[in-house]
DNA sequence: GTAAATGGTGAAACCCGTTTCAGAGCAAGG
DNA sequence: CCTTGCTCTGAAACGGGTTTCACCATTTAC
């Protein structure tokens, strides 16, 4: 393979010279530019990108970290990661965790050994003391709630659209709302959690465990479920789903079981997937796009820490 | 940052013998490689990867093609892809391209540059001569039949599986049958074309220009084929649908509608996506984590050039 | 007319590993 | 005792760019 100094040779001109007109650096010849070119041209020269990386120290990588490729949420995310990449010349190296702590700490490792420039953890499964033992290493941008940290983020509060949707359920004349999550452990279901226990405090009204449904993800999970609340003596009249995924899994499970909603169950997701519109779901507004485009320049406008909140908007339908 | 002639100077030892503890080579004293070890812990030093990769010729990339990130075809094929690469200690670079063709082209010249050892190319844009410009500089895997070719690919067969699933449908009393797909140019569409002229010729059915739709990808495209079908004078009995979101957004307009299926309109998928077996939707099984599972594989393995082809197994359920 | 700024150029240092090769030391084989 | 052959080691070449710095030649400024 040619490399820089077989051009130069051809050329007639010095390394330097070739790597200004490779770079459009100022000052070089007109003359000296052409032959450059030509030789490149001749040669069918191709840059080695990554001594290119090793010489500059940058790789025009971003990692994203995400659990599952699979899901319709990280979809949209990385969707509009992806698209705000390409506007800037940036390809993403995708780290699927399946929410296991040891790839996202493999992540970590990446930007530590600088074979990306920042790393986007759109759900975090590590503790905090961990993540912060390498933010020294290259710009870790979040997809939650950091104020008070050093950390860049984007997020949703969850507390309040949580709460949010609970005052809209309970002013539907709602008073024995559930409600269903993904992972328990997730600062998004704490957020939501400590929502739904101010609210049943607020209104007197007592916790009942089997109200709430954890590990819901997809739409399959909708069945399950389904299959819980029929069994049950006094179920929810209402719920509130974290995903319109899983909402239209219990919405399509309703109909099969003759269950009306909203009369005798009333539905509200989250995120306004397509999914929500075709079917008419009621749900909260998560505008995942514009999300994956901020959090992709906060990656790479790092020098600025910046805490950006989303707002979400309820989109009233005919499940509730 | 401490480089290696730094924990050389440290461990008293040379360069070399450095690289050979961290690379593991055997011929290095117990003494050496403790003293290496020590010094390696203190600074807490971490390789530069892409000093690594230029002196190698290896990124341990692969890179991944995909129109969008936000479909659960390419979700569980990415999700296969993904698994398999883990295991092999590779990671994976995304190119979401919208099918945009410069963008594909973009992630051939990540080949030529070196940044990805291979290339997977899930829905090819690229015209043939374009790609083969580029199997010089690297592996590309492909996940359409490329026999004939001297490219790896691990595919459907789209023209079994379509004649397949028409015969299933044509015995079941169905002879207005039409269909979905998804791009009308791609070398998966044409062979569904093919299959589909072929099994009218034979059955002496003409053919219906309006009963083939184009554009189908995600569920909500779904009601723009119920707006279609529901102006139609003559609509088709069945609907074989390139994808189980489609077929199950169609479900959903159809009870909309009130339209009995499979007694007005049968419908049948592909994919069995988890959604195809809530809705009890009929379809076409394709494993596609498999399918991933073997192109990253095939990727690793260049040296052999293979062509696998996956078979689909139709699976029965309600809606034909 | 002289000083300062600007255009243009290349040698050499730098980024940081891996790998080849030559050679030393020592044990086993004949 | 001599030859292999194995273990162990480091100097130096190599992968292939970018960037600093010194320097010369023109312009422009005053």
């Amino acid at each position: 393979m040619t490399n820089i100094k077989d051009i130069a040779k051809m050329a007639g001109v010095s390394v330097t010279t070739v790597s200004r007109v490779l770079n459009n650096h100022p000052y070089v010849s007109t003359e000296k530019k052409a032959a450059v070119r030509l030789a490149i041209e001749k040669c069918n020269y191709q840059r080695n990108i990554n001594a290119v990386h090793l010489s500059r120290g940058q790789t025009f990588l971003i990692g994203v970290v995400i659990p599952f490729t699979n899901h319709p949420y990280f979809g949209l995310l990385v969707e509009g990661i992806s698209n705000e990449a390409v506007k800037n010349n940036y390809k993403l190296v995708l780290f699927q965790t399946n929410y296991k702590e040891d790839r996202e700490v493999e992540a970590l490792k990446m930007l530590q050994h600088k074979q990306i420039d920042a790393l986007i953890i759109c759900s975090r499964i590590c503790n905090w003391d961990i993540i912060e033992e390498y933010v020294a290493y290259g710009p870790i941008i979040l997809c939650e709630d950091t104020l008070g940290k050093n950390i860049s983020s984007t997020y949703i509060d969850h507390y309040k659209s949580f709460s949010k949707a609970l005052e809209y359920l309970h002013n539907k004349g709602h008073h024995k709302i559930g409600y269903c999550v993904g992972r328990k452990t997730g600062t998004n279901s704490k957020q939501r959690e400590s929502a739904y226990k101010d609210f049943l405090y607020k209104w007197k009204e007592e916790l009942k465990q089997n109200y709430i449904f954890y590990e819901c993800f997809n739409f399959e999970d909708g069945e399950e479920i389904m299959q819980r609340l029929i069994k049950m003596n006094d179920p929810p009249s209402a719920l509130l789903v974290a995903s319109d995924q899983v909402a239209a899994g219990i919405l399509t499970c309703c109909k099969e079981h003759n269950i009306h909603v909203p009369n005798e169950l009333a539905l509200m997701g989250f995120d306004n997937q397509p999914i929500a519109k075709v079917m008419n779901i009621t749900t909260l507004e998560i505008p995942l796009t514009a999300v994956g485009r901020k959090l992709f320049l906060q990656a790479i406008n790092s020098s600025i820490i910046s805490h950006e909140e989303i707002a979400v908007k309820l989109i009233e339908r005919q499940t509730v």
